[in-house]
DNA sequence: AATAAAAGTAGACGCTGTCAACTCACAAGG
DNA sequence: CCTTGTGAGTTGACAGCGTCTACTTTTATT
C-alpha cells in the first residue's frame, strides 16, 4: 500500500541505525527495528544492503569520517608538542562523549573486514592524521629516525590513548571504583608519562583545562 | 527441606560455554547451544543461571582468574624492571593467544556490572597484581610518590598494554596492513617508550624472545 | 507504449532468550 | 509408613531476530 520514496530510504536507514547505536549500542541494532522506524517493511533495507554486516560497515566508515574530522579540527600551530597534546585530549574527548560509536569503531569486529574497503580506507585515514601530526615533532630517538620509526611511535601513542579510552569507559572503571577526580588525575598522569616517553621532558605549560567533564559536547576552541 | 545441590550440569554448562566462546566468540554464544552440547533441555541452564548475562558474568570472572594466574606465573626477581617487562610481555602474550577471551573480559560490556560482584572482584585482583609489581620499582617521579601515584602509573602502563593488545587484534591491524614484523617492531618500540616514560632509561638487556608469533584465528560470521 | 530493472511488500523458516506449566526424584517431618 | 515441599529437568509457547523466496509496484530507458 504505502508506496514510498526513492533511495532516500537507504540514507534514512543509515541515519536511524546511527541513532539506535548511539542510543542503545550496536548489540541492540536490528534491521527490523530500523525498517520500523523508517516506516518501511522489514525487508526494504535488504534492497540497499546485502546483509546486516554491510550496513554496519557503512556506519563504521562514517564514524571514522566523523572521528577524523573531529581530530583534525585544530589548526597546527608552531608548537607541535602542544598540537599533539591537544589532539590527544580531543581523542579522549571523543571517546568519552561518543562511547558507543567509539566502541563501534574499535571494539566491534566484523566477520570479514576485507569485504568493506571503504571502512578500512577511512580507518587508515584517521590513523594517518595522528601520524602526520607526529612528523614535525622533535622526539627523543632510540634509533635513527625514519618514517618507519615515526609509525611505531604513532602506534605507541595511539595504543595509550585507545587503552585509556577503553578502560575509562569499560566496566573496569566501576570495578576499580574510580571517581571522576581519579579519572582526571589518570589522564593527567598518562599525558605526563607520554611526554616523558617521547621527548624526555615533562610537558611544558599546558594548562589544566576542564576538558573531559564528560557531559557536554566538545568545544575545540580555547 | 533442602534438596542437595548437584552442580554437575551447572559446571558442564560453564565448560561448554567457555569452549563456544573460545571457538566462535561471545556473540555466537547461545544458551540453547550450550544446553544442546551438554545434552539437556534448552531450559536446564536456566535452573542454574537466572539469565544469559549471569552465566556470562560467571565466565568472565573465571577468565579473570585464569588471566591473573597467567600474569602471576613468574616469580619476582631482584630486578623489578625486568619483572615488569616480563609481565608486560605475558600480558600481550595472553591477549594474543586468547583473543576471544581477552575481548570477553575487556571489550564486552555487561548491562549492569554491579550485579556481578564476583566478576568485579576478580577483575580488581588482576589489576592489583600489576600494581603490586610496580611498587618496588624505582621510578622517575613527576611529583612526590605515593600509593596514589603508583596507581596512576599502573593505569598508564595498563592503558598502553591494553591499547596495544586491542589494536593488534582488531580490524585496524588489517586495515593498516601490518605485517608480523611490523607487529614485533611495534611491541619493541612500545616497551622502549614505556621504559623511557617510567625510568628515563632505555631498557637494558631483555632477551628478544619469540613471543607474539601466534597465528590469528579465523573469525566466524555472525 | 513496452519492458526490464529497481524498490517495496508479504510470508516463511530456523534461530534466539525467556516465561509458564508440568513431571520427577528425593529429603525431611509427622 | 506416608505426606509434602523443593530443586532439577522437561516440554511448549511466544515474540523478536536475520534472511531466503516470491510477489507487486514504481521508475527509467528504449
Amino acid at each position: 500500500m504505502t508506496a514510498r520514496a526513492r533511495p532516500e530510504v537507504r540514507e534514512a536507514c543509515l541515519v536511524e541505525a546511527f541513532k539506535i547505536i548511539e542510543e542503545t549500542g550496536v548489540e541492540n541494532l536490528s534491521l527490523r527495528d530500523v525498517a520500523r522506524r523508517v516506516g518501511v517493511s522489514h525487508q526494504a533495507p535488504y534492497k540497499h544492503f546485502p546483509s546486516r554486516d554491510h550496513i554496519l560497515a557503512e556506519i563504521v566508515a562514517r564514524c571514522f569520517d566523523e572521528f577524523a574530522i573531529f581530530l583534525d579540527a585544530r589548526q597546527p600551530s608552531d608548537r607541535p608538542h602542544d598540537d599533539l597534546r591537544a589532539m590527544g585530549l580531543l581523542y579522549l574527548d571523543y571517546a568519552q562523549s561518543h562511547p558507543l560509536k567509539y566502541r563501534l569503531m574499535f571494539n566491534t569486529p566484523l566477520p570479514d573486514p576485507r569485504q568493506h574497503p571503504r571502512m578500512m580506507r577511512n580507518a587508515h585515514h584517521a590513523f594517518s592524521i595522528l601520524r602526520n601530526r607526529l612528523q614535525g615533532m622533535p622526539l627523543r630517538q632510540t634509533e635513527p629516525p625514519s618514517a618507519k620509526t615515526a609509525d611505531l611511535d604513532a602506534m605507541f601513542i595511539w595504543s595509550t590513548l585507545h587503552g585509556l579510552s577503553s578502560i575509562l569507559q569499560s566496566d573496569m572503571r566501576t570495578a576499580l571504583k574510580m571517581s571522576d577526580l581519579d579519572q582526571r588525575r589518570t589522564v593527567q598522569r598518562c599525558f605526563a608519562r607520554l611526554s616523558l616517553a617521547l621527548t624526555g621532558d615533562e610537558s611544558p605549560a599546558i594548562v589544566k583545562r576542564p576538558i573531559l567533564t564528560s557531559k557536554r559536547k566538545p568545544r575545540s576552541s580555547s
